[in-house]
DNA sequence: CGTCTATTTGAATGTACTCAAAAGCGGTGG
DNA sequence: CCACCGCTTTTGAGTACATTCAAATAGACG
């Protein structure tokens, strides 16, 4: 089974005639490490979704600190949502943590879409108000919960992701400079 | 003009019969300032769309902290969005600032208008990207800027709003103690 | 094998917090 | 109308969490 059609079967039911409308406006491509999807300043054309490999998304401050905004392995989706729907010059980048498979939808035929199968409006509706909760809820910890907390919580919410990124990027995410997150690190593995 | 109706009105054009369904489904109510809407720990039933006053979302940690995740005023939208989606008990709590006129829409009459009125699948959808992103700009806000960016960042986007709203509350949507929200304040005045 | 990047470690510093106490302000009842 | 009570804001001293800068070490990759 294609994994993004059953990322949509979680939450609608396409027939078979809606699925081969939907695989006709997708495209597929594989990506390096490190190779850059969007950059920060351009506009959006597309949203991802991961077949396989790690993608972040992340917002470059003063040109020097990099702040992760989000992680995108095997079944998740991501994009820059702010220039995807303004069709205006963004503030992130999309890159490549691990070579990786990628479903391109471009804003054109999402569009389509949403005219063609109107169930897609709900489909995508559904994922915007998750990643919304989820957004909701990690802004929460980081207004109440200390650097240490926040790792902990992430290592039990995605304890096969960490496995696999590189620690400065975990410790961006979670608010922090790679030295502190190091020196955090030592202190935990002394319990 | 009814408020919520222009509301949607900005990204979806409803007839006549189906604005006088919609407003079949909904209740109007109004609250005095210090009214919980919601208790942390209950399942959400309704949505908010505040037609007047101030309503704020929070949540507290080790039964000492609050920390606000959003404020809402004339025109915007609030609840518990994982409660209500999830129909699980959630840990935010809806309290009224100021007192206010608020439209509750409840999660059962929400999908019987998805079903009816196709097009609301469409103005939640945006409305909840419209949110995602806000959200995702305020985390890398959170991450990036000291709490004096912030609360200057805060002033510019929402003047009026500030102005309305005891100082406490500003310093937990930033994610700052009253304490050093006061110091702060008193070096900006120097300035 | 060498180069480049990531991680570790340490010392000094800064931003924001905690606790405590005082001052200010607002509403309520007598 | 004013006095009081409770809550908000201010101020200060001491502290904690996290950063910066610098340098050493470890790892990854061509």
């Amino acid at each position: 089974m294609i994994p993004i059609l059953e990322n949509i079967a979680k939450y609608v039911t396409l027939t078979p005639e809606e699925q081969e409308l939907f695989l006709s406006k997708i495209e597929i491509r594989k990506y390096k490490s490190k190779t850059v999807l969007l950059h920060a300043g351009e506009i959006a054309t597309y949203t991802y979704f991961v077949n396989s490999g790690i993608l972040r998304s992340f917002s470059i401050n003063d040109n020097i600190m990099e702040h992760i905004l989000h992680f995108a392995c095997e079944g998740w989706w991501i994009g820059d949502m702010y220039s995807y729907i303004a069709q205006k010059p963004g503030n992130l980048f999309i890159e490549v943590i691990e070579d990786a498979e990628v479903v391109l939808i471009s804003k054109e035929k999402q569009n389509q879409l949403y005219l063609e199968i109107p169930k897609l409006e709900r489909f995508f509706r559904i994922l915007s108000e998750n990643s919304l909760v989820a957004h909701q809820e990690r802004l929460l910890d980081n207004l109440s919960l200390t650097a240490e907390e926040r790792f902990e919580k992430l290592c039990k919410k995605y304890p096969s992701l960490i496995q696999r990124l590189p620690q400065k990027h975990i410790a961006s995410y979670i608010g922090i400079t790679p030295e502190f997150f190091s020196k955090m690190k030592a202190r935990l593995l002394k319990k």
